[in-house]
DNA sequence: ATATATACGTTGTTTTTCCAACAAAGGAGT
DNA sequence: ACTCCTTTGTTGGAAAAACAACGTATATAT
């Protein structure tokens, strides 16, 4: 276990919680640490998911398979990444599955060890409980901008939305973005070139200048 | 505070959780019930929330307001709904605001009293943590599928996605969709028409088949 | 400085969606 | 059955996006 805590301590999970009390707390959470091999199955989408879980090691991919069996890759998770947290209690989901890409360690959290107060550590218990709350609810502000820019049905559109809540959010209106052009179109879900078509006549019609990834909004 | 109880017993906040436990839990969660004006802002852009509301009666609107200052509303919630779920323990966000659509009640319950056991009634508490971080996980599910519909490109895979999910939500291939065609429209974001005459073309070609909101995947 | 790879922009063609207008089908009430 | 109203389906032209292919800029390494 020991091992472990510098991963754990970085996981968001666990922040604001000193290495010491995570030592202490640790004993008390019902944590497991299992093994995987590349290709095993971590969770099947027709299982139901009691516990959190952290990557200690390796790569794990949370996968999608749609009715008539087309995979797709939601997300790939690393060293200090959390998932379960949308899972857990939910009905099950038959959504998605979770598989190891490469060996992995996990480490699982009793979810109801997390949410219910226990004897030896209850301080600790409350700012956890509260980092579990702030890291769904964190997410779930990210997702509701996301669908907001998707919603829209140009891509114009989806740009000025993706642009004007970065602007918000950094208070000004020159700013930089954490994409390239190709991850900007992912995220939008647009076509590249078709995208940066797009942001050239913008920057024609005096909407928007830009140069790579600085971006001013007129 | 009496006359409110059995709007709040029906809040997903509060299930699970009897009446009279819920009377004596309400002595802790230091709520406070205010009352708003028809136009009144509840929240506005920059203000952080602390507290979580529950709606007691009347209608609110939570509505986006984009860098050039358009506005658009993206949810309504009448008696029961819950809001700032996802605000709460976050930084000021700058992306919404909350306005009263005619007179309504508003009870805001503190949102540590929430997150900290307390001395009083640790046993609702307990389940109370649960439902908070249940409704947050629900609804995180949702946004993540509807995004992955709204991350197709084109109207047909949309359907598909959307259906696919369905299908799999209820375990079968023939189901009833909760929409009407605009409804659906809306929902992923395309035009009705075209997605009608979308759904033919995929009758067309023994994809699917359907009657009204009653739907059979091929 | 040169080579090489990667990111970005441009253009023309094909495909898809939007839009508007209308037609057909289904439901509710008399 | 008939009317009225709502929902759903159909069609053709206009607009937009996807796609492919290529040209240009920028970064990195040697």
């Amino acid at each position: 276990m020991q091992k472990y805590l510098t991963t754990l301590q970085n996981s968001p999970l666990f922040t604001g919680i000193a290495i010491d009390d995570l030592i202490k707390i640790s004993n008390c959470l019902l944590m497991n640490v299992k093994t995987y091999a590349k290709n095993d199955y971590i969770l099947t989408a027709s299982d139901k998911l009691h516990n959190l879980g952290i990557v200690l090691s390796g790569r794990i991919n949370i996968i999608q398979e749609d009715y008539w069996g087309n995979r797709s890759i939601l997300t790939t998770l690393t060293a200090g990444d959390l998932f379960g947290e949308n899972f857990i209690c939910n009905e099950p989901h038959d959504l998605f599955s979770i598989i190891a890409s490469e060996q992995s360690e996990i480490i699982f959290i009793n979810y109801q060890k997390i949410t219910s107060p226990c004897s030896c550590a209850c301080d600790f218990h409350t700012k956890l409980i509260q980092n579990m709350l702030q890291i769904i609810a964190q997410k779930n502000l990210l997702l509701t901008t996301k669908i907001e820019h998707l919603s829209k049905k140009t891509t114009r559109e989806k740009i000025l939305s993706y642009l004007s809540s970065e602007a918000l959010k950094h208070r000004s209106n020159n700013f930089l973005i954490p994409f390239n052009r190709q991850e900007l179109a992912d995220f939008l879900s647009v076509e590249r070139s078709a995208m940066s078509a797009e942001l050239s006549r913008m920057q024609k019609d005096n909407l928007i200048r830009y140069h790579r990834n600085n971006f001013t909004l007129l």
